[in-house]
This record gives structure tokens, sequence and C-alpha cells, in this order.
DNA sequence: ATACCGACCTGTCAGC
DNA sequence: TGCTGACAGGTCGGTA
């Protein structure tokens, strides 16, 4: 589910109710294991850490932890959580009952749990000891000229440019739609040839709808913590993103849908060239 | 090196 | 009610 604007509610929320918490002891589920680490590497840099922080970067939500043993010179230690399609992230009473397709449950300090919860299993967690990073640029902190530059001589559709990772960091499907219908792209243009005005419309749309989506508090992220507080429920507007074979919001023209990389696709011909 | 495409999983919903 | 097939906001590895 969760693109840049739903990690980034979803890190601050958790922010706001794990830091300072000590991770007391860690569960993982034995099947098919959702793991880029080894289970007992997750298991032994959890256990015993104090979560200084938490922070998304492109898509992974990062757990800064800060281990008893090492100083201030401590190497770092991080909990990586990405969350695929359908993971979440829940910080729930310790004896609330435990959803289907739990993978993962951190017992905290405070009494509570934290526990990663994922039916579709693309979900991924692992640890990282050096400073984590994007593979590629942030899209909220990439100026206009690198931007254009993503996309020099690259005879990929626009539409997969702006979901390669590797380019930008964060951009899923729906916001790559979002940004081309507000910046009048079409999603199967070349991306080399879009020109420069269209770049400039596009990152600036790109800056606006990941914006206002913040703002929003994400597209659709229900419940991502159940137990204490605020349920975290919005609805972004979307303007392009209707289903195929809807009117356009502004032209009144039938969206059509294509796919594109395998994701399906949703513009206006009309209002996107 | 780059770019498609299927595979990885389960759930849901429309249509019959 | 139950079955089938299409589809879902993501990534990876193999292949061309």
């Amino acid at each position: 589910m969760p693109e840049l604007p739903e990690v980034e509610t979803i890190a601050r929320g958790l922010a706001k109710r794990v830091t300072g918490d000590r991770i007391e002891s860690v569960w993982l589920s034995r099947k098919p294991e959702p793991l880029k680490s080894s289970a007992r590497e997750i298991a032994r840099t959890l256990e015993g850490a104090r979560i200084t922080g938490v922070r998304r970067v492109g898509k992974h939500i990062v757990f800064d932890l800060e281990k008893a043993d090492g100083g201030p010179q401590a190497k770092p230690h991080q909990w990586i959580v990405h969350l695929g399609m359908t993971g979440r992230l829940l910080v729930a009473a310790a004896n609330a009952e435990v959803a289907k397709h739990t993978h993962a449950v951190l017992q905290l300090g405070s009494g509570r749990e934290l526990r990663f919860v994922d039916p579709r299993r693309f979900g991924r967690l692992a640890v990282a000891h050096r400073a984590f990073q994007a593979a590629g640029s942030e899209p909220l902190d990439v100026g206009f000229e690198l931007f254009a530059g993503l996309f020099r001589r690259r005879k990929t559709p626009i539409k997969s440019a702006l979901l390669n990772q590797k380019l930008l960091s964060g951009i899923g499907n729906i916001y790559a739609d979002e940004s081309l219908f507000r910046a009048g792209v079409r999603p199967r243009r070349r991306a080399a040839s879009l020109t420069r005005a269209q770049l400039r419309r596009l990152y600036d749309a790109l800056q606006q709808v990941l914006h206002e989506a913040i703002l929003a508090g994400g597209s659709s992220v229900s419940d991502y913590v159940d137990a204490d507080g605020e349920p975290g429920f919005f609805q972004f507007q979307h303007r392009g993103n209707q289903r195929g074979g809807e009117p356009c919001l502004v032209c009144s023209t039938l969206i059509q849908r294509v796919v594109i990389a395998g994701r399906s696709s949703h513009y206006c011909p009309k209002c996107q060239k």
C-alpha cells in the first residue's frame, strides 16, 4: 500500500508513540520469513536496545537504536522495515489479540507491543549497522536540475522512471500517476522526450502532490496503530487517478487504463500529452 | 548496462 | 452460496 506520504505518516506516528521505549524481547515468526537479515541477527540487534527515533528513508521505516554496550562512538544500529504492499506496524497493548499474519512482535518496556503484520508478505525486515541510505534521491529534497538530469537519455516510459527507486526513492504507482496527470504528461512518454517545461511541471506537480498528501496524512492509511490514540484515517483527493472508463474531472474525457511495466496506469488522453 | 516480465503472496470483489 | 478470474499503492531476479 504505502508510498512516501503514507510511510512518512506512519513513521511520524510511530516516532510519537515509541521513541524512548526499550525493546525487551523479540519474537519472529517461523515459516518463510520475510527477512533480509537473519532472524538471529535481528533479534540480537533489537533486544535490549532503546528506540531513539523513527524516520522515513524512501519507502523504508528506520528505527534508530541505542545499545547499552556502545558509547557515543559506537557504530549505529538500525531496524529497517519495508512495508511492501500490505505491511502494517501496530502499537498494541500486550494483551490485545494477535492478528492473523503477524510476523514479528517486539515487547516494549512500556508494556506495549510493536507488531509487524503483513498478509501478502511482500514486506521486509532487516537491521543495518551503518547509516542506512536509500538507493535513489529523496523526492522531497532533490532540486530541479538533479531531477531533470535523472531522465536525460532515458528511453523508458516516464512512468517507469518515476517508479524506479534507484532514481527517486519513495514514489509508487498512485503518486506517479497523480503527478503525471497534474503535469499534463502521458505516462508512456519516453522519459528523455520530455521538454524542459514539462519536466518543470512534473517536478512542481510531484512536490505539490507529495506535500499535500503528507499534510492529509497519506492516501488511505487506516488504523496503522490500534490501541492508544489517533486513528489516522484520511482521504487524499486524487484528481487524476480515477478508474478507467470514468470521466476526467477536468475535461470529462474518458480516463484510459493501460498497463506500463506491469502496473495499471490511468491517464486522460486529452489533458495529458 | 538497461529494460521488460513473471514470480513472490494473500485477500477482496465483480460476475456468473 | 460458491467458484473463478482479475486486481491490489512493491520489489527482485532472470532473460533478452
